[in-house]
DNA sequence: TTCCATTTGTCTGATATCGAACAGTTTTTT
DNA sequence: AAAAAACTGTTCGATATCAGACAAATGGAA
């Protein structure tokens, strides 16, 4: 499976002063499209929501909103990130890629999160890609520096950032044990659910493949087990969908390899999941 | 197996005033025995090494010299941490515990990192334990809250333990990987060389059934995948011990599921390894 | 020394998953 | 409308590892 070219469309861009969150909603000219500026406090991704006004105020000159198709790259590996993203919506994947070309799936974020995250734990680059696996309608852009000048400034931006980072640990942790211990049926199980964390609805548009490469198994075993799940009704399964029908019977099957970092996101940071 | 409970030997006590690193050895009191303190400069923990010597200066006062045992607990799950260890040598495993009461290993650490890093990402309690795998002769432990406040106070030393809490991230990304695709062989050989690089010489003492746990596997198989790597040459294993008799060799069976984490530990923080 | 707990060596059958193939279906492209 | 591509359903033998058992070897304790 190889990943396709992307390109950015930049929705609406910020004004660089005179703006502060919770004022009216004004109209801003684009270089793609004229759009309604929404105030960062509106924003679906949760860091952003819940972080204070005052730090909201400061990352507003910097912060574009924009659009994150499908297969978009996000970090390109061993290369500096320039771009951070704070996703709105969809669900991106962290992958690492072997010598012989096998890509696994170390992780995962939607709009709790942001990509990038080593960025403030001193690195410009990192040893993994992260791309688009369900695209966000919208997320908010900021330059990696003026990201990492504001967590400079802000002590409580950067406290923010780093809990963030560690219910991340907690996630990747979460699946060293999951790949070490647990069957398809259940690695399946646990993924789907964090995607359904992340997706508004019930529906997960990804194919049998993608998600082979997200729990490290192999594409027919995959089908084979969307078929045990959806015999028991816990999912329905059509080309391209999986569709979220008995999420508790679903958690059942994951035991309690799915929850342990949700429930730490929660704790330190925002609600979260459904 | 369990693990047995413990105590701390505290070996030496840093004065409280007036001493500074670089200063001459001094002898002081301590509830276990009168030990030479060495000054902070010359802690064979990396992370002490590595930082500056207002850093240093900044922890001294709070800092205890013990000794850690095997099996002594460091972090207990779900309990807030209240000292912090920065090993001086030995080995400290960080395992997950499921429903099962099944031990999978996350991460390790020795001498280039310290326990409950997480704290410094604003969580003081975490999911996990965190225990003495090979026991530290000494390390430098220093109170939670302290060691909260000497990285608020100093921004360099906050971002020195963020960049090893990175590398440590990608310790658990190859943990992920490695998990879900390589065999026992290839994780036991990756395990090895880990263990090699945090240890003085070429013994490392532990049995096949800590071994098992710490890679994921049975103790049989173990038992089984040592006599393969003994079968040509790479190591020597005997009651309780496995002697690396050929790293290369190893490193060559780990392929590239080791070196990861190393090689950005040498990039952004000191000499580390074999 | 003898005893006992721990550790290791070595089996066994059971089984989950791999790895690969191929046909059928749906969607997209031309 | 036809062709190509992408995705899904299904099969099947191969195999790595599991899960459990038990005996042999080792080393520390009594």
């Amino acid at each position: 499976m190889v990943l396709a070219s992307w390109r950015v469309n930049i929705i609406d861009i910020a004004p660089r002063t005179g703006y502060r969150s919770g004022e009216a909603n004004i109209f801003h000219f684009t270089q793609v499209k004229w759009k309604r500026i929404l105030p960062l406090s509106n924003s679906s991704n949760l860091l952003i929501q819940t972080m204070s006004d005052e730090n909201r105020t400061l990352l507003l000159p910097d912060i574009k909103r924009v659009e994150l198709e499908r297969r978009m790259i996000l970090v390109e590996a061993n290369t500096p990130v320039t771009k951070i993203y704070f996703p709105e919506g969809g669900i991106a994947s962290i992958v690492a890629t072997n010598q012989n070309g096998e890509q696994t799936e170390v992780g995962i974020f939607g709009r709790e999160g942001f990509s990038a995250a080593s960025l403030l734990l001193g690195s410009e680059q990192m040893p993994h890609q992260t791309f688009m696996q369900i695209d966000a309608p919208t997320a908010l852009s900021i330059g990696a520096r003026q990201l990492r000048r504001a967590a400079q400034k802000s002590r409580t931006l950067l406290d923010l950032l780093l809990r963030y980072i560690n219910t991340f640990m907690i996630q990747m942790a979460c699946s060293v044990v999951s790949n070490a211990h647990n069957s398809i049926e259940t690695r399946l199980a646990r993924w789907l659910l964090m995607c359904h964390d992340r997706t508004d609805g019930d529906d997960i548009h990804l194919t049998h493949e993608f998600m082979a490469m997200m729990i490290a198994a192999q594409r027919s075993g995959v089908t084979l087990t969307l078929h045990i799940l959806e015999g028991y009704g816990a999912i329905k399964a059509s080309r391209g969908k999986v569709t979220i029908t008995d999420r508790l019977r679903l958690e059942k099957t994951a035991g309690d390899s799915y929850g342990e970092p949700e429930k730490m996101y929660r704790q330190t940071i925002a609600p979260f999941g459904k």
